[in-house]
DNA sequence: CCACGAATGTTAGTGACTAACATTGTGTCG
DNA sequence: CGACACAATGTTAGTCACTAACATTCGTGG
C-alpha cells in the first residue's frame, strides 16, 4: 500500500490497467484477483498491498475534508439542503480537473454492476459523515444534517452512474469535464423543488 | 429459500433471532454464519437457503412496485424531485404499519457497521431503479429521474441510519411508528430548499 | 561493493458462498 | 391408517476474497 516510490507507482499502474482490461473483457465477477495479478506480472499478495479490496480498483473517494469545508463556508441562514448543495457546487470547480483518464471507464464498469454501486455507497459514507459533522458543529440538528448530506451526495452519485445510460454522449475523449457537467446538473435539479 | 410452508417460516424465524442475538452480543464481523446456524440448530447450508447472504438477515426491501406507483401517481407538472418526494410521503402511510418488531434492532446494527450500510445501498438500488423507470416512462429525462429518486431515497436511508445517534429517543417500545416519523421528517426537509 | 530498507514472494489459513447429491421430515390421498 | 411425493434439511467438496508471518529480492546510498 506504500505508494511513495516510483517503482511502487509503476506496479500500481500495471495492476490498475490489467484490472480494467480484464473487467471490461470478461466482466467483474468472472475475473479473479489472481487473474488480475497474473496479468500484471505480480502476485495476489502484491495486488492487495496496493488495493485493499478487489473493488477498490474501481472505487476511490479522496475529497472528504475539502467538501466539508466548502459546505461549512456557505451562509448559515440557508436551509441545510441548500447549504450542502451550494457547497458542493462551489467545490466542484476546484477539484474537477484532477479527474484522471480512467474515470469514465471506471464509471461505466461500476454502473453496470449492482454490487459495485454498493461499494461506491460505502466509499461515499466517509464524505457523508464529514459533511454531516461539519454542519452539526455549526448548530444544525444531526438528523437534518445527515439528510441534507445524503440527499446531495446521492444525487451526484446517481448522476454519475446514470451517464452510461444517457442518450447523448458527445466528446467521449475527455470524460472528466463531462462528468463534472453531469454532477452540476444533478445539484441544480435539487434546487428547483416545485 | 422457499418461504411457504409453516415449518420453513419457523426455522427462518429461529435463524433471524439467533443472528440478531449474536450480532448484538459479539458484533457483526466477529460472528460467523456457522455460529448463527449452530445457535439456530441448523446447518450453514440451511442458513443460506433462507438468507442469500449474511447481511440479508439485516437488510430487506420489498416495497419497490408500491413506491414506484405512488410516485407515478403524483401530478405531472411538478419537478421530478418534488414528485418523488410527495409520492414517497403518500406511500408511507400505507406501508408503515407493516414494520415488524425487529426493525429497530436491525437499524441499530446496520447503522453501527459501515459495510452494512453498503448492503442497504445495494438493496435500495432496486427501488431506485423502479422509481426512475416509472418517471422515465412518463417522459421525464433519465438523468433527472435518477437524480430525484436517489436524492429522496438517500434522504430516507440517512434519516433511518441517523436514528441511533439522535439525542431524544422517546418510546423505545414501538420503533415502527418512530421510524416512520423520522422518514417523514427527512422528506419534509427536502421540501424546504432555501 | 556492500549494507539497508522497501517492495515483492511464499505459505498457510479463515470465512462467505455454491453445487451436486443423499436424507429426513411433513402433508396428502387412497 | 399407511404409503407416496415433495419440500426442507444435511453432507461434502470446492472456489474466491482476504489476512498474517516469515523469507526473499530489488534498488539506492555509503
Amino acid at each position: 500500500m506504500a505508494t511513495l516510490t516510483p517503482r511502487s507507482l509503476r506496479t500500481r499502474a500495471r495492476i490498475l490497467d490489467a484490472a480494467l482490461d480484464l473487467f471490461e473483457r470478461q466482466g467483474y465477477d468472472a475475473t479473479t484477483v489472481a487473474q488480475v495479478a497474473a496479468a500484471a506480472g505480480v502476485t495476489q499478495m502484491t495486488f492487495f498491498r496496493h488495493f485493499p479490496t478487489k473493488d477498490s480498483v474501481l472505487v476511490s473517494d479522496p475529497y472528504d475534508p475539502l467538501l466539508a469545508r466548502a459546505v461549512a463556508a456557505q451562509p448559515r441562514d440557508l436551509g441545510p439542503v441548500e447549504r450542502v448543495r451550494r457547497g458542493l457546487l462551489a467545490a466542484l470547480g476546484t477539484i474537477e480537473p484532477v479527474e484522471d483518464a480512467t474515470a469514465e471507464r471506471r464509471v461505466r464498469l461500476v454502473a453496470a454492476h449492482p454490487a459495485l454501486r454498493a461499494a461506491v455507497a460505502a466509499a461515499t459514507a466517509d464524505t457523508e459523515r464529514a459533511i454531516t459533522d461539519a454542519l452539526v458543529a455549526d448548530g444544525v440538528p444531526r438528523l437534518d444534517a445527515a439528510v441534507a448530506a445524503a440527499a446531495c451526495l446521492g444525487a451526484c452519485t446517481a448522476a454519475l452512474l446514470a451517464m452510461p445510460d444517457l442518450p447523448d454522449r458527445p466528446d467521449p475523449t475527455d470524460g472528466g469535464r463531462h462528468l463534472g457537467a453531469v454532477v452540476t446538473r444533478a445539484l441544480e435539479l435539487l434546487g428547483e423543488s416545485p
